[in-house]
DNA sequence: AGCCCATATAGACAAGTGTCGATGGATGGC
DNA sequence: GCCATCCATCGACACTTGTCTATATGGGCT
């Protein structure tokens, strides 16, 4: 939850920072990932072999996407046997709304 | 704002939400175009040409993520003379805010 | 051991995208 | 009218990315 920076619309961002938030914002920019994302917020832990159907994509699309999502922290990853269940980190989910909220600048 | 759907916790989302929110968190999910956006959100109003020299691109860079800025609906544009100037238009962005926002699922 | 089965990785390919230089369009001042 | 200036568009290019098929990995079962 730390490292995360100001809100976009209270100052300037570094380079730094922008180029962190803009990878975040980028893990969710793809209707795909931001459908499967969803799956596994509206359910409290899905496991992998629940999504690739719903997608409508291939196995090895749907691990590359959990993979991209886990990476951007926005995902937790729990292997339990020959499965593995994901759920959504929501402070990194939290530090994204708050990012974009334009009432958070005059806090 | 009322072409926004639910929360992305609240509930799997359709695939025409999926691409509608996707392209919105697109056009933020790129280091330059977030400083950009940054930039202007930060002051009231900013003009185009201010917008160059602190970005480090091209004048016709600037001019292609304006425009992408705003056909997503973040930032309004207003032409006077030979100027043109740029604000956040803060409803498209407390769309992106609520939608992020985990808390807003249990609403 | 050997076999399933769920997942991850590798490699390849088409499509998308960020960037630039060059050019066009429009507005205001001389 | 003519020119300077700001902005938008065009065309091109390198790079990224989403997707697939094929294959590897790794855990649990008999």
């Amino acid at each position: 939850m730390d490292d995360c920076c100001a809100p976009v619309c209270c100052s300037p961002l570094s380079d730094t920072d922008a180029d962190m938030m803009a990878s975040r914002l980028k893990s969710l920019a793809d209707p795909t990932r931001l459908r499967l994302f969803s799956l596994v917020a509206s359910a409290s832990e899905v496991c992998a072999c629940d999504l690739t159907e719903p997608l409508g994509v291939s196995q090895p699309t749907v691990s590359h996407h959990l993979k991209v999502l886990t990476k951007a922290g926005l995902l937790s990853r729990e292997q339990r046997g020959r499965w593995v269940y994901f759920s959504v980190s929501t402070g990194a989910l939290t530090d994204l709304s708050v990012f974009l909220d334009p009432s958070a600048a005059s806090v």
